[in-house]
RNA sequence: GGACAGAUGGCCGAGCGGUUUAAGGCACCGGUCUUGAAAACCGGCAAGGGGGAAACCCCUUCGUGAGUUCGAAUCUCACUCUGUCCGCCA
């Protein structure tokens, strides 16, 4: 959520920030709403304020045992106008809202402007390329083979885009939760966190899923939304809530499932575990004070590189332009880990910096002694497992058909270094 | 799922139709006193929004949402959450 009177006072600089998220210029219809819901903000309690003073006298005139008939029928008369103010209020203050309510946050000035992904900026490339004596097989095919990815009994029960991890590889998975979690509780101060998986409708609108996103996600009959990343209990840890600006900064990581319906992807990625409607993922979100929000999105990003670089992947992170900036960011690091069977790299984590975009949402403020507004929030994936158990299979796959485990895993994974094929 | 009890400012807690314009206490801040501190005493102390050049004025908020009333923390209804007991259950 955006500050109107932000918008007002920047109309051009506003829709020229539209422009560059692909949207059309809003600013003068929005500053228009906003003047007519102060309007009738004002003569509603103009009339609030005569409606009270009236309900006073009546009081002590009851007292003194007067006639207070007179009274009374003026303030009948002020009732019923008020319940026509307070319904043009409600319409005017509504409309605003539910327009800002689909407006995404503003890029940051450093933010390349381009209309999709082929204008993110290179920012840095880190590690080499794996160089195959062999031709490098994709990640479901070494999986199966191996008998720990089961993609047919998942389509059994679940249907597609869901996966059976088997053996060795749901050990692998229960490792590489471990291994994130470790890292950035003891590397980087963050506070390990067990998350609820379902989230109410206010969760969801404050971290930005709703109500534009309502189609990506999962909701129950009961009207709860399965999470579809952790970032949204996190964040909505300091929901309406006033936090002391000497506890800030704080930082808060949780390991969970993520359910998305992936509603608008149909024929992408359909194959593997790249795209599924559930997938584990370690999250890292932090509450800042707005002047250390830059600080700590370039902190949170090596918080998560720094996972890449001890599993020894090649990866490079990428500086998402203005048209493919997620709708809360102002402004958003990928990292993008080096595929092998695709010769690409893929988004393997992403983290953005928020501003004050989700604060308002969800009516998170800090205080001190001498100032107060809204926190800053930032999120990040630190990272996303399934994609790292993609990267691992490709990246370490041995021409047996077999995967070495990096060294850095190897103690969680109870000294097993190699992932190999179990006949049973 | 059933029964009962409860939800009031940073915290505790009174109030159950009209000077509540939310008592009182704790915590916190300032002052007096003191070498300094404590104690005592005096004073201050909610948030959000609107109007105004400013001084300042106004509105809203007592779990949430509707309703009754000239007037609601207080009455009615629904819901949410918390506690206790029963049932079921990993």
């Amino acid at each position: 959520m955006l500050d109107i009177k932000w918008i007002s006072k920047n109309a051009a600089a506003f829709d020229a920030a539209l422009a560059s998220r692909n949207l059309e210029p809003m600013a003068s219809s929005l500053a228009n709403m906003d003047i007519k819901k102060r309007e009738s903000m004002l003569k509603l309690q103009q009339m609030q304020s005569r409606r009270n003073e009236l309900a006073t006298a009546i009081g002590l005139a009851k007292k003194n045992n007067e006639n207070t008939s007179e009274l009374e029928e003026q303030a009948n008369d002020i009732k019923s106008q008020i319940r026509g103010l307070e319904q043009d209020e409600q319409y005017w203050s509504n409309k605003l809202h539910d327009a800002l309510s689909i407006i995404p946050n503003i890029p940051l000035a450093d933010v390349p402007i381009g209309k999709d992904e082929t204008a993110n900026l290179c920012v840095r490339a880190v590690g080499s390329l794996p160089v195959f004596k062999f031709q490098p097989k994709p990640h479901y095919e070494i999986g199966e083979n191996l008998g720990m990815l089961d993609f047919a009994t998942a389509a059994k029960i679940s249907g597609s885009r869901f996966v059976f991890l088997r053996d060795q590889l749901a050990h692998l998975e229960r490792a590489l939760k471990s291994f994130m979690l470790d890292n950035h509780t003891k590397n980087f101060g963050y506070e390990e966190i067990s998350v609820p998986h379902l989230v109410n409708c206010d969760a969801m609108y404050g971290t930005g899923q709703l109500p534009k996103f309502s189609d990506d996600s999962f909701k129950t009959t009961d009207g709860k939304w399965l999470i579809p990343t952790s970032e949204v209990p996190l964040t909505n840890i300091v929901c309406n809530s006033s936090i002391d600006a000497s506890l800030l900064p704080l930082r808060f990581t949780a390991y969970s499932q993520c359910f998305r319906s992936e509603a608008g992807a149909a024929g992408r990625d359909t194959r593997g575990m790249i795209r599924n409607h559930q997938f584990s993922k370690v999250e890292l979100v932090s509450i800042v004070h707005p002047a250390d929000g830059l600080a700590e999105l370039e902190r949170m990003t090596s918080a998560a590189e720094t996972i890449l670089q001890r599993l020894g992947f090649a990866y490079r992170v990428m500086l998402l332009s203005t048209g493919d900036m997620g709708f809360s960011a102002s402004k958003t690091y990928d990292i993008e880990v080096w595929i092998p069977s695709e010769s690409t790299y893929r988004e393997i984590s992403s983290c953005s910096l928020c501003t004050d975009f989700q604060a308002r949402r969800m009516g998170a403020r800090y205080k001190s002694s001498n100032e107060s507004g809204f926190v800053y929030t930032l999120n990040g994936s630190g990272l996303a497992i399934g994609r790292t158990i993609v990267a691992m299979l490709e990246n370490y796959q041995l021409s047996n058909g077999n995967v070495i485990i990096p060294e850095a895993l190897v103690p969680y994974m109870d000294g097993v270094k190699e992932l190999t094929r179990n006949e049973r």
